[in-house]
DNA sequence: TAGGCCATCTGGTCCT
DNA sequence: AGGACCAGATGGCCTA
């Protein structure tokens, strides 16, 4: 999945119509006419979470509500929910370009995100790097302790196929701290600020 | 069983 | 007025 692909349903997400594509719109009753709620279409995405929220309005309240004002939080509802959607679309598009994680889990959101945040950090040094210092990793190519540069660049070459967590930190100057889970690769080879960056 | 993560509901606020 | 966004609350699932 291209970065590209990426802004491209972001975008979707953004607009009226996607928002509003598959929302419900049941029909405005007069204000007059009252209603025990049965928020029947809270159900109606197929999660493990569905029946739970059936009458939650109803019991939450035990009052008869107005149809209107029932109907108006039932489409605010689904709006909110397939906005919600959306952007864990999102999430998973960016959980699909950023490097994998071996013999792990998916990543958490907030787990998504600080990885993001890191390795658009590693291949901006990357780039800095091949600016400062072109001839740099062609010469130290075979070295046993790489620069961040080419670090990333290897991460650049084959996105899914990242040094595992338990990996020997004098192969590269990938460091992997803590248990898989958070094991985020915290580059930071000769470089002290690095860790200044990451999250 | 406690804690983390998640999906969903909800009401408030801001914007068009 | 209605939609988008947000944060708090709630409750289910999973794992250590």
């Amino acid at each position: 999945m291209s970065p590209k692909l990426l802004c491209a349903s972001i975008k979707r997400c953004l607009t009226k119509e996607a928002v509003n594509a598959d929302v419900s719109s049941p029909e405005d009753k007069p204000e007059e006419e009252f209603t025990m709620v049965n928020i029947s279409n809270y159900t109606k995405k197929s999660t493990h979470h569905g029946e739970k929220y059936k009458n939650r309005m109803k019991s939450k309240t035990g009052l008869k509500l107005p149809r209107k004002r029932v109907s108006r939080r039932t489409k605010a509802n689904d709006r909110e929910r397939h906005r919600m959607h959306c952007l864990n679309s999102a999430l998973d598009v960016l959980r699909s370009i950023l490097p994998a994680l071996p013999h792990d889990a998916q990543l958490t959101k907030i787990e998504t995100l600080r990885l993001a945040h890191n390795y658009i950090w590693a291949l901006t040094e990357t780039l800095r790097m091949a600016d400062h210092f072109p001839d740099y990793l062609h010469h130290h190519h075979h070295e046993a302790y790489l620069p961040v540069s080419q670090v990333c660049m290897e991460h650049m070459r084959s996105p899914t196929s990242v040094s595992s967590p338990e990996c020997d930190s004098t192969s590269t100057s990938s460091t992997w701290h803590g248990n898989s889970r958070f094991s985020f690769c915290i580059l930071s080879h000769n470089h002290g600020s690095m860790k200044d960056n990451v999250i």
